[in-house]
DNA sequence: TGACGTTATTCACAGGCTGTCACTAATTCG
DNA sequence: CGAATTAGTGACAGCCTGTGAATAACGTCA
């Protein structure tokens, strides 16, 4: 045993510090928000960060960000998922040696928060945050999308019955973009996602829209997959 | 306040103990081979384990990882990325809480390595390791796959100038599964990312092939996404 | 030297998937 | 009732993919 370490190594010897950084995204107001938090001291109410908290040495990573989202909004994100980890650049506080591990969380719309925390738009948000928060909230914002046709994100948004359209929008908020509604519905009814319920929902003005549930397909055997995606590369 | 938080958080206040493991892949003989490390002492040798290093306090993430590559192998991996980080599941060790960070890395073929390290095929590797890093192998296996159709990473693992016969068996390879010849070229020829040299190469018999050079076209616009891939959810 | 085996490269065709436009349906509002 | 609005579908052209087959260029071996 290296008798000398603790001494040369100080901060090693004590370990890192892990901080867990969260991204909480919602739909809010027909726009993808996410949750900031401001500063104490009406100095930095102006300064928006990234909901964040340091993981005590019982709990898992994946439960620290569990709570720091409960804490932070009412209710538990349904969607909670790893996005990376970085060393912190320099340390400038005696905390010795410091580490983020960065998560995304999603919350149905409509949910509530706790001060002093607000929704904030995702278009708005890097305007508001320091440059490094602004890079884990872009590398989360990425994630997100890309994530999105892996899993049932968007149904995870959305109540137990759900209309078409009400799809469509939560798609369009997750990837930042236009989809159109006929190719939507074609590939949708193609993957048998969904199952038509029989009710349907007047939302004052126009036709009124079915309703649909989330119903995946049984653990079938896969269609074999495609060839490579040249287009997607760089 | 809490105020028993703060000794309950005793080992909070060491910190972690944050430990980097890397998987390490090459195509090997005709298969995609990972990098393990056997045990030091006889009665371990059979038992193999990712290679790993703990970090230290003044490095960052991606040198340890690279530093950690440089000592099993003896060359530099050409791509190296950041899986996923996890707290052990109960650290049985007097070194306190642990976090692990797990890196994939990716050498060219014909790379060598330095004791007590051995190529191992991917497809026999689960059964020589211990459950949890089967795990990090998948994962870090997935990561892989999951890579190969967003960044160029089979130009990566092949020289200046190679016949499109060696990169198609590289994304084989990388991707566990057979392509088609027509379909892998045409696609490839089609994203304008390979560019012929008038060189030709003889591999001994049959018809000598072409070589190519990578040569991705300038940062121009892509052509706008695709809708969404529902057949992907699940 | 010529038939044969092997690997490279391309073509052609059928079928599937996508982007779009247009059209119909069902309600609310004036 | 007519206009405005939202939902839901059909049809068509074009692109992309999977597949098989044809053609090329080489080494080997009788």
């Amino acid at each position: 045993m290296p008798p000398d370490r603790s001494s040369s190594k100080r901060a090693g010897a004590r370990g890192f510090v892990v901080g867990v950084d969260l991204a909480l995204f919602t739909p809010n107001d027909g726009d993808l928000g996410v949750l900031l938090r401001a500063g104490a001291d009406d100095r930095s109410r102006s300064r928006l960060t990234l909901p964040s908290e340091t993981l005590s040495a019982s709990e898992t990573l994946e439960q620290c960000a569990l709570n720091l989202a409960r804490d932070v909004a009412a209710a538990a994100p349904t969607v909670m998922e790893q996005v990376g980890t970085f060393t912190a650049p320099r340390s400038a506080s005696s905390d010795g040696p410091r580490l983020t591990v960065l998560y995304l969380g999603l919350l149905p719309a409509g949910s509530t928060f706790r001060s002093p925390h607000s929704w904030v738009e995702v278009s708005e948000a890097p305007a508001a945050l320091p440059p490094r928060q602004r890079e884990e909230l872009d590398t989360a914002l990425s994630a997100l999308r890309a994530r999105v046709d892996q899993q049932p994100i968007a149904f995870r948004l959305l109540p137990a019955t759900f209309t078409l359209s009400e799809l469509q929008r939560i798609y369009e908020l997750l990837l930042g973009r236009k989809l159109h509604k006929a190719s939507f519905r074609r590939a949708l009814h193609a993957a048998s996602l969904v199952e038509a319920t029989d009710e349907w929902r007047s939302e004052g003005r126009g036709r009124p829209a079915q309703l649909f549930r989330y119903a995946p397909p049984p653990p079938r055997r896969r269609r074999a997959r495609r060839g490579v995606r040249f287009d997607t590369i760089g």
